[in-house]
DNA sequence: GTCCGGATATTCT
DNA sequence: GAATATCCGGACC
């Protein structure tokens, strides 16, 4: 579990290429990671953990330490799956948003209705999965849900955006994805704009390099 | 292909 | 009362 003991936006480059394993519901579904977003804590308004409020509820799962699942439910009517990021007490998290199909494609099709956009985005992504919030708080370190080391990609497949469906802070450079994969969400985002990081958040403008300092394996030359 | 409205719970103002 | 880390179906081009 140390391997999500980073910040948020390291970790969120990190794991593209990882495989993220479920169990839930009955039935093996597993995908492989290629889109995602960073969240902070109380210096991203973006985040669910800006507000005054600091930790609730709903957020708790963000400040539990890297590795820990994150569920919320939105708009009604969907789930989203996160995984907390950093050191325990210490919100953050990756909002994973696409996936790569890889296993139990006929489950997929039969909870969502439909054989197309199977796991692109990240409500369709838990509902093909079988997640929700009966998963919120779990380690991800074996079933019902894990993940597993994968395939890293190439530095210059990696592509990097503002996040989706949000106002505030709209340009940071938070979203990560594989660049022209046919599976990624099909949210409108706008272009990463790193001027527009309050200069104590600059580093992230290439959170890769801090990784590599201390990363082992995953990361390419 | 793009655009728009509706569904609907929780949180925050 | 408004906004929301979304998706879907139908209208229209």
């Amino acid at each position: 579990m140390e391997r999500f003991a980073v910040p948020a936006p390291t970790l969120a480059r990190r794991m593209l290429g990882w495989r993220l394993v479920s169990e839930a519901g009955g039935g093996r579904t597993s995908g492989r990671v290629i889109e995602t977003e960073a969240y902070l804590g109380p210096d991203d308004p973006a985040s669910h953990a800006a507000t005054r409020a600091g930790r609730t509820r709903r957020n708790a799962s963000m400040f539990e330490g890297g590795g820990t699942a994150y569920l919320y439910f939105t708009y009604g009517m969907h789930w989203c799956f996160n995984v907390a990021a950093g050191a325990p007490g210490e919100p953050g998290a990756v909002l994973v948003r696409a996936l790569e199909p890889l296993e139990g494609r006929e489950v997929m099709v039969d909870r969502r209705g439909r054989s197309r956009d199977l796991v692109s985005g990240p409500a369709r992504l838990c509902q093909a999965m079988g997640l929700d919030g009966t998963h919120d708080g779990h380690r991800l370190d074996g079933p019902p849900l894990w993940m597993e080391a994968g395939d890293a990609p190439d530095e210059g497949q990696v592509g990097v955006s503002g996040r989706v469906g949000i106002r505030r802070a709209e340009r940071w450079p938070l979203r990560y994805f594989i660049e022209g994969h046919p599976d990624l969400s099909d949210g409108k985002a706008a272009p990463a704009d790193p001027r527009t990081l309050p200069p104590e958040l600059r580093w992230i403008h290439r959170p890769n390099r801090s990784v590599r300092r201390s990363a082992s394996t995953t990361e390419s030359a």
